[in-house]
RNA sequence: GCGGGUGUAGUUCAAUGGUAGAACUCCAGCCUUCCAAGCUGAUAACGUGGGUCCGAUUCCCAUCACCCGCUCCA
């Protein structure tokens, strides 16, 4: 919707029960959302979405649910440790950001990341070093920014016993790459997918649920042959890109971007993100990435177990290759919201607003509404019990028809069911489309298969 | 973290140095036999903490949150 903004979107998640502000009855504690009665069913069904896509139905693929906690070694391996953690100074006179050992490095010192934070201030001081955007000498001492949660293992608050939220699920898979492999008698290539938390203390969080600190990453790492993986990289990148498509995204607003070789992280061959236009601009949406044998060589080298794979067919033995679709579960709901918003302008000037979500995807697939309330009720509620069994099934009755029709609209139901006379002489229901607001009289015995059939993924 | 802006019912907005009005929403009732109709009624707010003042929602300070930029972004 063209004319959709952020408040927009963050003032319709709250009025109906989608997403709240976190803690905030305590003012709020910032970038935490928490997902109310429609949001949890809607955040549910993404997951459910890409579970069924890349693991139910990929033959090759299996899930994994691996802890939060690690053993701090495995982000040693990761390189976290020392990536995710930048030396950040300012300028005074001009008030921009600086990484203090890129200023360093920029000044002709090799391997400026290895010094310590003193060091480069003392570097920074001796050598006059100037801010890159104005020229000047003036800044304030170095703060650290670490990008990991820390807390601590156990009852004392010892240092030896630190220990980190996990950045990113991804490192529970290639820990486990050789239990799953045996225990489930894969062949490469195969793929392990999860779908989890992961904390990162971003410098700069925002727009609503787009950059969290807490969030629930859907990420598969699939493990190929070496030579093969940009046959495997380009099938997922399309994968992912009909997944999108088939939940009811619109085309024009995704588009692809390839990472340019200077973008390129040091261990992968290819990337590119699916991005999406929100309300604030494109944002990556998806990052589909070929590591290569990075991360099991790193984990091979760190923890000292061989990670190698001995290919039954050939006798050969290697380090599978990596290819490794990333998606975050709240920027796929934040897309599906604005995505499926829509205002109708309607002929007697009145403005519809709808969710069109994918029926999959509808916290509530169906509404129960008697036609009208002192006459239709009992009947109503006793198919919504019914219908409840079988489907999250929502009962409205305060109102006129037409305003409860428009209270799903906005929360995306799917299918309004309504119950009048007819449904008590001949047990008959009027059920009406959300998107095209056509109405279908339908026997009640039929109508259970009736939204199932319409509600599949 | 820095610079700028903003905080008043669930939402969108008013007014005011003497503690606040409305619209929509929501709830109850009436009415209503298929797309936000109408009527009646009810609930509901000055982000938080200090300061100045006889008195602060209003002025000042701090803090918290949000928005826009900057820095960062596996």
């Amino acid at each position: 919707m063209e004319n959709l903004t952020m408040d927009k979107m963050v003032n319709l998640c709250k009025q109906y029960g989608f997403i709240f502000q976190g803690s905030e009855i305590y003012d709020g504690l910032a970038n935490t959302w928490d997902y109310g009665p429609l949001g949890a069913e809607l955040k549910n069904n993404v997951k459910k979405a890409w579970l069924k896509k890349f693991v139910q139905e990929d033959p090759n693929n299996v899930g994994l649910d691996s802890a939060i906690l690690m053993n701090p070694r495995v982000w040693e391996a990761s390189g976290h440790l020392s990536t995710f953690s930048d030396p950040l100074i300012d300028c005074k006179a001009c008030k921009t950001r600086h990484r203090a050992d890129k200023l360093v490095e920029d000044s002709g010192v090799e391997n400026a990341g290895a010094m310590s934070n003193d060091e480069l201030v003392s570097y920074i001081k001796s050598h006059h070093l100037t801010c890159p955007k104005c020229g000047k000498s003036d800044f304030t001492d170095i703060r650290q920014f670490n990008l990991m949660f820390k807390t601590f293992q156990g009852v004392t608050e010892d240092s030896k016993s630190t220990i980190y939220l996990r950045p990113e699920t991804a490192q529970g898979i290639f820990t486990n790459f050789l239990n799953v492999q045996r225990s489930m008698r894969l062949k490469i290539p195969f793929g392990i997918g999860q779908v989890g938390k992961s904390f990162r203390n971003e410098i700069t969080p925002g727009n609503f649920i787009f950059r969290v600190r807490e969030f629930e990453q859907m990420e598969l790492e699939f493990f190929c042959k070496p030579g093969t993986e940009l046959e495997w990289f380009k099938h997922y990148k399309e994968y992912a890109l009909n997944f999108l498509i088939s939940l009811g995204i619109k085309k024009d607003n995704l588009r692809l971007r390839d990472h340019s070789k200077e973008e390129l992280c040091f261990y992968s061959n290819a990337t590119t993100d699916i991005e999406y236009k929100f309300p604030f601009g494109w944002g990556e949406l998806w990052g589909i990435a070929s590591r290569t044998d990075y991360d099991l060589k790193q984990h091979e080298k760190f923890s000292g177990t061989n990670m190698s794979y001995l290919d039954p067919d050939t006798n050969e033995k290697y380090i599978p290759y990596v290819i490794e679709p990333s998606l975050g579960v709240e920027r796929l709901v934040l897309t599906i919201l604005c995505d499926s918003y829509h205002a109708h302008t309607l002929e007697d000037g009145t403005v519809r607003e709808v969710l069109s979500l994918h029926p999959y995807l509808a916290p509530y697939k169906v509404a129960v509404l008697p036609l009208v309330k002192k006459f239709h009720s009992e009947k109503a509620q006793e198919l919504y019990r019914k219908l409840s069994s079988k489907f999250m099934t929502t009962y409205d009755e305060s109102g006129n028809i037409g305003k409860r029709y428009r209270r799903e609209d906005i929360i995306g139901t799917p299918f309004c069911v309504t119950v009048d006379d007819d449904t008590i002489n001949n047990n008959t229901v009027t059920v009406r489309n959300r998107d095209t607001m056509e109405q279908e009289v339908i026997n009640i015995d039929e109508l259970e298969d009736y939204i199932s059939k319409l509600i599949q993924f």
